[in-house]
DNA sequence: CGGCTTTACG
DNA sequence: CGTA
DNA sequence: GCCG
């Protein structure tokens, strides 16, 4: 496999396990994705590990993370000495008192486990050295391993289990439920993610996304907010002043502030709410992902910290969000041991965690991944690679090919390497009038995220459209050139719409396109993996192509976030309009006046503003448009 | 109870 | 179906 | 899952 050298060198460590609990699923996956570039030795299997590295920062909680991985601490070498308060039952036994089983001792694997912080291997990183792990350790025990599933289910995997019987299924469907409501109310942590065994095909699905149901407080219109007054909302913030945007019921996004924090004040619910945002994506729910990510970019622009009575006040939250909440905030008194059971359960769940791994490959989504893990049961890409390579389609070959390196946070310093690097190519390729050729850096890296996943490049010209300058055909030149010159190692996609090849006069002027037919769909892209020259290291890049009427429709759609263009369009949508990357266009097809690309001097930048308050949203700096 | 952003391309 |  |  053709890769960056390591940043470190891991090889020798201990087998290693990364916990999950308080990682979203992107920087879970990005940082196994990190460790499996280092060579360091990881297991899934929480039982067979002796290093552990999480995001919990008390040894109390760490203790709690290892048990509800059937891991018993006996007795304790080493504590964090910054949590003294949280290990009164250090030694011996620690307060657990429900061993229930009594003849676990036989097949007992004891040994010496070590817990260290996450940030150990961010600051390893950052000093390109491995460095000591004493300052970071959580834990040091012994600990005796596996004890349930030596008594009970030995392989806490999805086995490939024969399906069983509908009844049989729906039986185990309804315990799962149950328990996780149970859990809800004793908060006792009961519920063990490796005993879980999922049959096959689609009710596993279901039990992915019927989780945490258990909270339903669905359909309950007595909690639909409406009538409280503004008096008492002011009453809940306690004299702070109410956000504009709740006060007058504004559902959009697009209209007020979302700042990329964190740490915002609600960021540790909110990881939870992520968590069942992405197995609902996983499920392929897409209302219900959708009504979790308006909720969710809800709560990332609520300033102050939430409070139970505030939620069913702030648009995109209702009962439902209101009972997620409320399990969360009555779980601890400490917010950084609070948890929500069902998030929990999905985070052990290997069914989760195994969808999770396939949807991460470039050119596998939802339905694909539900394939390799319900039909063909895999839960490596090691099986993926070995049994079904030939089923993969080419990009998805690619997608697995580099699965690590397009995992891996990017700088915004090499943000701006490779995209000056790209723009000098694209200058040499443009014959006519190579100065006007203008790009900006979008999505992620333009929203001020201080690490991205993939590098989003709009070019355009400043006076001319056609296709020689910003056509297909310009886009084949530049591609065509930087695969030459090595920069480019793949292409997934190369695509321009019919509308985009030949020449274009009419947009060359600031006149509305012509109706009808003038409507053309979508922008000239490339995307496309670079190879850095000097280390080697993959990278996803986009490459958009806008003509320069519709620059500041494609800044704006292109910077992003989903749910900031999802709320713009459907905003635009109130207004009679259909925002799209190509322009604002009117009903019967006329592009609305004042959405226009450049004309004089402006820049992107003024061209975008003018958008925003030309279709009513206001200006929004990118830096507020963090929705995600 | 219907609607939920967008849509061409491979 | 998956991608942006 | 929430809204009109």
């Amino acid at each position: 496999m053709f890769r960056a050298p390591p940043p470190l060198n891991l090889s020798t460590h201990p087998l290693t396990h990364l916990l999950p609990t308080h990682l979203s699923t992107e920087a879970f996956l990005t940082h196994q994705s990190l460790l499996r570039h280092c060579n360091c030795p990881i297991t899934d299997s929480a039982v067979s590990a002796s290093l552990f590295i999480t995001a919990v920062s008390s040894a109390q909680r760490a203790r709690i993370e290892l048990r509800k991985r059937d891991i018993q601490v006996v007795s304790t070498v080493v504590d964090d000495k910054h949590n003294k308060d949280a290990n009164q039952n250090h030694g011996g036994k620690d307060g657990d008192t429900d061993n229930d089983d009594g003849e676990r001792k036989k097949n007992d694997d004891e040994r010496e486990i070590t817990v260290i912080k996450l940030s150990w291997l961010t600051d390893s990183i950052a000093a390109q050295s491995v460095l000591a792990k004493e300052p970071y350790m959580i834990l040091r025990a012994r600990a005796r391993m596996g004890v349930r599933a030596s008594t009970n289910a030995p392989a806490a995997t999805l086995t490939p289990t024969p399906a069983p019987e509908k009844e049989e299924m729906e039986r185990k469907r309804k315990e799962i439920l149950r328990a996780a409501e149970e859990e809800g109310r004793s908060k006792k942590a009961r519920w063990q993610g490796g005993k879980r065994r999922d049959g096959g095909g689609e009710e596993a699905v279901e039990d992915l996304v019927g989780i945490t149901k258990g909270d339903g407080v669905v359909g309950r219109p007595g909690l639909r907010r409406k009538s409280t007054g503004e008096f008492e909302i002011e009453k809940m913030l306690e004299g702070r002043e109410i956000p504009e945007w709740i006060r007058a019921k504004n559902r959009f996004s697009c209209c007020r502030s979302t700042p990329l924090h964190p740490p915002y004040p609600n960021s540790l619910f909110i990881t939870h709410l992520k968590t069942i945002l992405h197995s609902r994506l996983l499920s392929s729910s897409t209302t219900s992902a959708r009504a979790y990510s308006t909720a969710i970019a809800t709560l990332r622009a609520y300033p102050f910290p939430l409070t139970p009575t505030i939620i069913p006040h702030l648009p995109g939250c209702n009962g439902k969000l209101a009972a997620l909440f409320n399990t969360w905030y009555t779980s601890s008194a400490n917010p950084e041991s609070r948890s929500i059971p069902a998030v929990d359960s999905l985070l052990d769940s290997p069914t989760f965690h195994a969808l999770r791994l396939f949807d991460s490959i470039w050119g596998v989504g939802p339905a694909t991944a539900r394939k390799f893990v319900f039909e063909y049961k895999l839960t490596s890409l090691d099986e993926l690679v070995t049994k079904h390579w030939n089923s993969l389609s080419r990009v998805q070959q690619i997608g697995v090919k580099f699965y690590d390196e397009l995992l891996l946070p990017i700088s915004r310093t090499e943000v701006e390497a490779v995209a000056t690097t790209i723009r000098n190519v694209a200058v040499e390729c443009c014959d006519l009038d190579p100065p006007g050729l203008e790009m900006r850096i979008v999505g992620g890296y333009r929203r001020g995220k201080p690490s991205c996943h993939d590098i989003d490049l709009l070019f355009s010209h400043r006076r001319h459209s056609s296709a020689a300058v910003v056509g297909g055909e310009f886009l084949i030149r530049l591609v065509k050139r930087l695969e030459d010159l090595e920069l480019i190692t793949h292409t997934l996609s190369l695509s321009y719409p019919g509308h985009h090849i030949g020449s274009l006069p009419e947009l060359d002027t600031d006149a509305p396109a012509v109706s009808g037919d003038g409507n053309f769909d979508s922008l000239p892209r490339g995307l496309l993996i670079y190879r850095d020259p000097t280390t080697g290291v993959h990278r996803r890049v986009d490459i958009i192509l806008t003509p320069p009427v519709a620059a500041g429709t494609a800044l704006l759609g292109w910077t992003g976030g989903t749910t900031f263009q999802r709320d713009l369009r459907t905003w635009c949508k109130t207004r009679g309009w259909r925002f799209r990357c190509d322009g604002v266009w009117e009903e019967g097809g006329g592009r609305v006046v004042g959405t226009e690309g450049w004309g004089g001097g402006e820049s992107w930048e003024e061209v975008e503003r003018r958008v925003m308050e030309r279709v009513g949203v206001g200006w929004r700096e990118p830096g507020e448009r963090c929705t995600e």
